[in-house]
DNA sequence: CGTACGTTTGATCTTTCTCAATAATGGTGG
DNA sequence: CCACCATTATTGAGAAAGATCAAACGTACG
C-alpha cells in the first residue's frame, strides 16, 4: 500500500510506535470509513460541551486543546502533530471537558466514534494501542503540570521547544532538529503560562545564549546537547521506547 | 456483603460512579487477590523509573503523584482519595514516569497488575470503568494545567479547596462541605505550583474574606455558593454525571 | 499601498519569591 | 502530666520574575 493512498498510515505508525499491531490491525485500520476534511486554523476538532461524536485524526498541519478560565484567560493544554489521532481523550466520555482547535491550516480523517469503538474493542492489539496512547498523552500533561508550576520562564519554553522537537522528530516531521513553529508567540504563551510579551524576552534571550537560531517561526538548536540541559529535558515522560512486557489489555 | 467485610468496595463505588457495572462484575472484582498493607506517611506505591509489577487500591488515607524538575523543585501532579486506584496510570506502560507516595497512614490493598489486567481484558463493563477512569484522571491533569497556568494564587488554592471538597463528597468523606485537609502548607504549595510562604498568605487571605474557616488542618466553606465562584470552579472536568451513551470499549 | 496581525521594545507595576526569624503544634520519653 | 524536639505555621522586609500598558516596527496579503 502505497503512503500516498493511505492517509491513516502516519496514525498506524504512531500507534506502533509504543504498541505493536498485527498486520490484520493494520488492514483494520486502514478500512476504517472516514471522510477527509481540509480545514482552516481555528476550525474546531471538537467543542468543549458538545458530546463526542466522531474522532478526528490529524494528516496533516497542527492543532491544539484549550481551556479557558473564567477570567478569559486561555490555557493550551496540549499540541497535536500530524498522525495523531485526537479524540481519544473524549471518546469515550459523554461530553466533551475541552475544545481541540487547528492551530495552521490542515486536513483532517474523521471517523465515525462507533467505528473506532467497535475496532477497539474487537481487536486486542488496537485496543491496547488506543489505551496505551491515552496514557502516554496522560503523561505529557502531567509534565506539562511540572513545567509550568515548577520551572522559570526560560526552562519552560526551552522545555516546549525541546518536546516539540523530539516529537516531531519521531515522526520525521523535523530536519535535524530544528522545525517551523506552528504558532504564534502569543500561543506560545499560552500553551507555557507566560505572556506574550516575556515569550518574546524569553526567546530573545535564548538566542542571545546560542541555544536557538531563529528564522521567521523556525527555530534550531546549535547545540542540542545543551538545550536539552537548559530545558531540564528528559524524554522518558514521552514513553518512547518500545514496550518489552505487559501487553495484556 | 458487609462493606466492613470488603475492603475493595469503594474502589467498586468509584468505578460505578462514572460507568456501569454488572453484578458478575462487581463479584470478579471482589474476588481479585489482594494484599492489606498498612504504610505510613511517605511511603511509595510506585518509584519513577521502577516497572510498574502490582495496583495499589488505596483503602484509607491519602496519596499524591510526584514529579522532580532538576532544580530539585517538586511538584505534586495529582492528589488520591481512599477507593481510588493509584496504578492504572503505568500499570500498561513499561516504566514509570513518576512517583505515587502517602500524604498520610493509610491502609492500601496491593493487586498483582495481570490480575487487574486479565480482569479489564475478560470482562468488557471492567475495562470500560478503567478507560473511564483513566480518562477523567487525564481530564484532571488538563484542569491542573490550566489551573496552575493561568489562574493568580487565591483562585488557584480556591480551586483545588473546592476540587477536593467536591471529591471528598463524592466519595461520601466529607462533611457538609467542610473536610480534613490530609497535607501540608508546603505539600499544599507543591501542588498549586506556589511557594509555602505564599499558600500560607492566601490561605489567611481566603480567611480574612470569609471564604474558608480552619480550624487546625480542618477547613469549612461558609459560603460555598461563592467559594465556587471565586475558585472559578466547574466540576465539570470531574465528569459526575452518569453516562449515557457510548458504552462500547 | 494600506490594513491587520504579529513581533519587538521600553517603562513601570504587581505578584510572588526569598531569606530570616518567631510562634505554634504534635509527638516522644520520662 | 510535663519538658523537649522536630515539624509546621506565621510574619516581616526586601528582591525578583513576570505582568501590564503602550507604542513602534515588520510582514503578509488582499
Amino acid at each position: 500500500m502505497h503512503p500516498n493512498r493511505d492517509p491513516l498510515h502516519l496514525l498506524i505508525r504512531k500507534l506502533e510506535l509504543q504498541s505493536p499491531l498485527s498486520e490484520d490491525d493494520r488492514a483494520a485500520i486502514r478500512d476504517l470509513p472516514y471522510t477527509l476534511k481540509s480545514v482552516e486554523p481555528g476550525t474546531y476538532a471538537i467543542r468543549e460541551g458538545d458530546p463526542p461524536t466522531q474522532c478526528a485524526v490529524l494528516l496533516s498541519g497542527f492543532a491544539y486543546r484549550q481551556k479557558l478560565a473564567g477570567d478569559g484567560g486561555r490555557q493550551i493544554v496540549a499540541l497535536h502533530i500530524p498522525g495523531e489521532a485526537m479524540d481519544f481523550q473524549n471518546l469515550f466520555l459523554d461530553v466533551a471537558d475541552h475544545s481541540v482547535q487547528m492551530l495552521t491550516r490542515g486536513e483532517l480523517a474523521v471517523i465515525p466514534r462507533h467505528a473506532i469503538q467497535e475496532l477497539a474493542r474487537s481487536r486486542s492489539g488496537i485496543g491496547h494501542a488506543v489505551l496505551v496512547s491515552l496514557l502516554v498523552e496522560a503523561s505529557i500533561f502531567r509534565e506539562w503540570v511540572l513545567n509550568i508550576g515548577r520551572r522559570d520562564a526560560r526552562t519552560r519554553l526551552a522545555h516546549l521547544l525541546c518536546e516539540f522537537a523530539i516529537r516531531l522528530e519521531t515522526q520525521g516531521l523535523a530536519d535535524d532538529y530544528g522545525y517551523q513553529l506552528p504558532m504564534t508567540q502569543e500561543q506560545l504563551a499560552d500553551a507555557v503560562g507566560l505572556t506574550p510579551v516575556h515569550v518574546n524576552r524569553t526567546l530573545k534571550l535564548l538566542e542571545s545564549e546560542g541555544l536557538i537560531v531563529r528564522d521567521k517561526r523556525h527555530v534550531r538548536f546549535p547545540d542540542w546537547r545543551r538545550m536539552r540541559e537548559i530545558g531540564d529535558f528528559n524524554q522518558r515522560y514521552l514513553h518512547l521506547e518500545p514496550q518489552q512486557a505487559g501487553r495484556v489489555l
